[in-house]
RNA sequence: CGCGGGGUGGAGCAGUCUGGUAGCUCGUCGGGCUCAUAACCCGAAGGUCACAGGUUCAAAUCCUGUCCCCGCAA
């Protein structure tokens, strides 16, 4: 298109749309950042991030750093003369040395409408959190935790049973459209940033293991929140005989009983007590053992009802 | 060499420690019962027990090696 010198800056699989867009429009990509390989999966493999993959296959130089802020990265990028940077999940904060270096500036592609949902994990919270609509929004970066003008959102809706990898998916491509339009509009002059209505934001902070572990004593809209917005990692979890048993996926039921307790386990059916409400547990999976659904599950690990999914390996709740 | 579990008819599992007839729940097929059924009853088909060696009169089971899957950890 035009001959703007651009960084990309991305990790994981979502930043990838974005990536393969700037490549299919030709942009000059005189760079890609991102974070090192990492120790990863079973046997601690080294592996690279999904965004230096994309680039290698492309050609595309990959710098990766574990500290952005380190001056003599800021100098290598400095030396990179670039236009315009875009940062697109890539795990670092920027410092504002670095913000300062483009002269088109610095575009962040996030995964949330803002000021909602700044941070690490916006799709997760937003899912969490039982929002029935979210979106992407593009803005200028400054040196706060996304917190700069915004130049383009577009949103879109969360059904009820959605879990985050669909949503994960959809909103990867949406946002690299977005970032597509936003291009065009900033070549073209046509766009005017708007300041963030700093008292509408909220923290969408990144997940921890424990985030993903099953309270039975909140109500069974909660926990059906909480398992499609964790599913496969950390995972919503609970322990059957004192072994983690992971849940992927339920549906909202009417039962009423002891929380944690199990209501019904036949054919297909496993229906847990919440504190209000139940859960049919519809797809889950035993320490070692196999992603199942509670059919499959059920066939070869019958259990009685009355028997209780808990907080901990000692059995409690 | 990060820790650990596992590969057994189409699915999920038991059996392995203490070698000796291939078992369970379900599915499939046929028949029966029923107004009817995902219910119930009767019957049948379907497995070189991941792969390769070894030990043994005899290996799913013991020994050695290989491949693949998964939980933890990240």
């Amino acid at each position: 298109m035009t001959g703007w010198r651009i960084i990309f800056m991305g990790t994981p699989e979502f930043a990838c749309p974005t990536l393969q867009l700037l490549i299919e429009r030709g942009e000059n990509l005189v760079s890609v950042v991102t974070q090192p390989d990492r120790p990863k999966g079973r046997g601690q493999k080294l592996m690279p991030p999904p965004v230096k993959e994309l680039s290698l296959q492309h050609g595309i130089p990959v710098l990766q750093t574990q500290k952005v802020r380190d001056p003599a990265f800021v100098e290598t990028i400095l030396q990179l003369k670039p236009d315009l940077i875009v940062v697109v999940a890539f795990g670092q904060i920027l410092p504002k040395a670095l913000l300062d270096i483009p002269p088109k500036g610095c575009i962040n592609v996030h995964a949330s409408l803002l000021p909602r949902y700044r941070g690490a994990a916006p799709l997760n919270w937003c899912i969490i959190n039982g929002e029935t609509e979210t979106g992407v929004t593009t803005m200028l970066m400054d040196p706060g935790l996304d917190t700069g003008p915004m130049l383009l959102k577009q949103a879109t809706g969360i059904e009820e049973n959605e879990s985050i990898l669909s949503l994960h998916d959809r909103m990867s491509l949406i946002g690299a459209r977005l970032l597509g339009e936003t291009l065009d509009g900033l070549k073209a002059g046509q766009i005017a940033p708007q300041e963030q209505e700093n008292s509408q934001s909220c923290y969408a902070p990144m997940l921890k293991k424990e985030d993903g572990l099953i309270n039975w004593y909140r109500d069974a809209r909660t926990i059906h929140n909480q398992v499609r917005g964790m599913t496969v990692w950390p995972g919503a979890y609970t322990f059957l005989n004192r072994q983690p048993l992971k849940i992927y996926r339920t549906r909202i039921g009417t039962g009423a009983g002891l929380p944690g307790s199990v209501l019904r386990a036949e054919r297909s059916v496993l229906e847990v007590a919440c504190l209000n409400g139940s859960l049919l547990i519809e797809e889950l999976q035993l320490a070692g053992k196999k992603r199942l659904d509670s059919a499959d599950f059920l066939s070869g690990c019958p259990i009685s009802p009355g028997t209780l999914f808990t907080s901990n390996d000692n059995g409690e709740n």
